[in-house]
DNA sequence: TATAAGCTTGACTTTTTTAGTAAGGTATAT
DNA sequence: ATATACCTTACTAAAAAAGTCAAGCTTATA
């Protein structure tokens, strides 16, 4: 019952981009690598799905990096899970659209109701929290990571 | 977001157990095998775990099998999955008990609390369903499946 | 316009987990 | 006795996850 790391790493990664993203300014992998310990060349590969599914955008050469493509209110986490992980089915049977390998007791079996319920019920809760609510949580939780920003800020000034 | 085959085996595994329930015989690894197309083999590993978790008795010798301990309207999908998982939890962080590996960003961390709800609401959605309500229902879906049980009745007669 | 910052792409490797096998045992109804 | 069925430990193959490597491409700016 996990999620894989690109998930919450790419949710984390996320996070940061939204906490910039008033601030009009484009953050690059390698700060995000260092702020949050995660591999840069992983976190590449994690945004490379990011900008293939459209959340978020780059914006190449020095002073670049990447950036939401939409407010950070209107993104949800859901739709990063989903981004990373392909689908939020608990079981291969109930794939839901193309996923290879239909199952043959499908039309017979009881047990799918559950996972389909499961699916829903996940995408309802992760559809609850948006990129806003989390970037404004991690500055309640930790204000060392607003000075921070706002050092940022000045150190390009 | 996968779980693993051992839960949607073990609960496929259980609707039969459930629906022998009220003929007071066990079930034999060997019947659920042919009918649920499930390496008996590997079964018997899942057994193994539902034994020591408390969900199920297994009795020895001929006409012998294993039985639900308690009644299927008493045994919820959340207690089958978390017999064979072990846990719920979307990510390593937010293991809960003693889950190895204490993360060391988690009092700072705002995602953790995304994690933390997804694993409330799925323990919420899977408690919803017992194997009562499962095995009605593949009964309804599936009314062969009660011909052969009672076929199999007659045929210990 | 040279340079370096930063993204882009695809293939590659390592580690971990999953999904099973294999083999030999033990209890028990008939 | 014997066949049925559970019990236990160990092993293995295959897949998936996590991460690395290498060689390029764009673009701001000095
Ligand atoms: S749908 Fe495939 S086993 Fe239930
Ligand atoms: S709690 Fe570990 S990274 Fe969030």
């Amino acid at each position: 019952m996990r999620l894989t790391t690109k998930s919450s790493y790419g949710v984390r990664a996320l996070i940061s981009l939204a906490i910039m993203y008033d601030r009009k300014r484009p953050v690059p992998i390698k700060d995000i690598s260092r702020e949050e310990e995660i591999s840069g060349v992983y976190l590449e590969q994690i945004f490379n799905r990011l900008k293939n599914q459209g959340l978020v955008r780059s914006i190449r050469g020095p002073g670049g990096g990447y950036a939401l493509v939409r407010d950070p209110s209107d993104i949800s986490v859901y739709e990063v899970v989903m981004a990373l992980e392909g689908s939020v089915n608990p079981v291969r049977c109930v794939s839901g659209k193309g996923e290879k390998k239909e199952c043959g007791r499908i039309a017979t079996c009881a047990s799918k109701e559950v996972w389909r319920e499961m699916a829903r019920r996940i995408k309802e809760t992760l559809g609850d929290f948006s990129l806003r609510d989390l970037a404004g949580r991690t500055l309640e939780l930790d204000p060392g990571k607003a000075r921070k920003a706002q050092l940022y800020e000045k150190s390009l000034s």
